[in-house]
DNA sequence: ATGAAAGCGCTAACAG
DNA sequence: CTGTTAGCGCTTTCAT
């Protein structure tokens, strides 16, 4: 088995006058070697430009260095958001972030099942993504700590996780629209077989159910409607809601994406917003604030980076208790919610 | 060096009467196992869960099957789009895809120089980050194969790249302007120092130069202006630019985000979009299409796919030669253009 | 404080 | 067709 031959510890031993092992030593930065000794090992490494053979080095510490993450990228650009929180926190650890992308039902199995057992990564962080029942098994018997970014299974309370208080968005986007006078508001989410086992937006549901409940409001099922998680999709649904008589005067969407969806819906409809109809997103992307859309922050980056962090502290304390870490929402108040017209 | 005990080819072995040369053998799917032989280690494997690990497989072939994939993330949307190309096709491959995001000049430095040299990686993808004249010997000595993505170094000519042609980009906006009776027509772009050494937006600029010289008009310095990547900063660009009497009746500028914080500006002065000035973006990212933004479309994830595609098969293939391949673009017309009021 | 040696788990000659 | 063997490059006892 030959290889391009990069200089290897023996090459470095070799010009230093000294064994393997204390050039391991070095490198490790392991006490009880000399002052002198450590200087000459220092300068044969650097004179070799040596760098240690990570695989070497994983195979005989049985650690890998390597921190998985799995995210459903094209599902929704929160995943994005939450995963740039990840990469960033993780760029100055000393481990190596790598990717899972899922897409399918199948890799999504493939995901939850094999790489907790398997031994390439220290840790793992799944980023908007619930185990189902089959699933959770596998999650407990992980070899490898886990953490949950934005996803809070019952089921699993031995597992860390991050998540956002969903249900308080939920109500105080609504409670905001009955502030303003509104009484007929309507939801616009995701459908709740969600390929990937999410409740964000049935949380978000509840929220909202909660908070017509204590204004007195009878909820009215014709002014909800669910589907996929994507703008086109959410601009179908509104056009439905709101193209009826006797139309919702305000619409809570369960993501910024959906909103605009249904920002496009009033504007084919020929209905103003805010005047027409008011409209509350979710997330407070980037799009949100270009829009104008009056929407319900979470710390999307934040929710990434949190999660990375508890992962990195579990790896330094196995023993450690599992967390369950909730991070707030904040109404952001724009231009697309006013009173209802007749108010 | 004593472990959490998953099983080894030596159990697999074991329990199938055959050496760990033969269950190496089924693994990797050599030929020249008898069919029963065959049968008895896979029911092994199976009966035991056994994985391969990794580590071990990367020491003795050699061959780390990982790729990895070099991004400045937070500088531009852009770059997350490539990036999610990337991801998506890789995903398939039997190449495990590790990230190393860029932010500070120290970590551009480290991957340039060090990664290539370094056999933690088959393969490197860099994302919209062109070497300097100190890094660009570093690639060239790389010891793995290296495919850049929107970038294109001339002095590189021995690396593969998948590019856009930014010059015809540029001037297709800059001539549509033109065809639409714009004569002040500006631009709005990056600082040329940009710290990722990208030409993209300085391209785009060459070629609004050519339509203008094409158009007979005469470039005026005034109109156009350039910062740091941000839609904050183009939008104090742009007040500047549209603020002055004499202002240009039409804005090119370097991205979508870009285009997005001059539309802004233009809300804030009072002009009307198309009606005062006329904005052509550049990307044609989803804010685009909400905002109704005529642009410039690029693949952006299909640049992304082609690098990775690229790159696997150069690594399939180890002796093919480098390849430069430039991706068209497509100008998207929307409602922020339209002829001059005064035409 | 340092060297020698025994692996880590797997692969790839080399025999037979 | 299959077993045996010698590593891959590094870490870590165990001696000294």
């Amino acid at each position: 088995v030959k290889r391009s031959s990069q200089p290897t510890i023996r090459d470095v031993a070799l010009r230093a006058h000294v064994s393997p092992g204390t050039v391991s030593r070095v490198m490790r930065g392991h006490r009880g070697v000399a002052q002198e000794t450590r200087r000459r090992v220092l300068a044969a490494i650097c004179a070799l430009g040596y760098t240690p053979d990570s695989a070497a080095t994983r195979l005989s510490t049985g650690r890998s260095l390597v921190i998985g993450v799995v995210v459903p990228l094209s599902t929704r650009p929160s995943v994005s958001e939450r995963l740039n929180g990840v990469v960033k926190s993780l760029a100055e650890s000393s481990y190596d972030l790598v990717i899972h992308n899922v897409e399918t039902a199948d890799q999504r199995t493939r995901c939850f099942q094999n790489l907790p057992r398997r031994r390439d990564a220290d840790g793992l962080l799944f980023i908007s993504l619930a185990p189902r029942d089959a699933e959770v098994q596998a999650l407990v018997e992980s070899r490898v700590p886990v953490v949950l970014i934005d996803a809070d299974p019952p089921a699993l309370v031995a597992v860390s996780r991050v998540v956002v208080d969903d249900k308080a968005g939920g109500h105080s986007a609504t409670r905001h629209l009955v502030g303003l006078g509104h009484r007929r508001i309507g939801f616009l989410g995701d459908a709740v077989d969600d390929a990937f086992g999410l409740t964000s937006s049935r949380d978000r549901y509840r929220g909202y159910l909660r908070a017509l409940r204590e204004a007195g409001i009878p909820p009215r099922p014709q002014d909800c409607a669910t589907g996929e998680h994507s703008r086109a999709e959410a601009h179908a649904l509104a056009l439905r809601l709101l193209g009826r008589a006797g139309r919702p005067t305000a619409l809570v969407a369960a993501s910024d994406t959906q909103a605009v969806g249904a920002w496009e819906a009033a504007r084919e409809l020929g209905l103003r917003v805010p005047e027409d109809v008011s409209l509350v997103g979710y997330d407070d992307i980037e799009i949100a604030q270009v829009l104008g859309l009056t929407t319900v922050r979470q710390p999307l980056q934040h929710s990434g980076r949190r999660g990375a962090e508890l992962l990195l502290q579990r790896l330094r304390d196995p023993g450690a208790a599992a967390v369950r870490e909730v991070l707030p929402t904040e109404l952001v108040e724009r231009r697309t919610t006013a009173p209802p017209q007749g108010a």
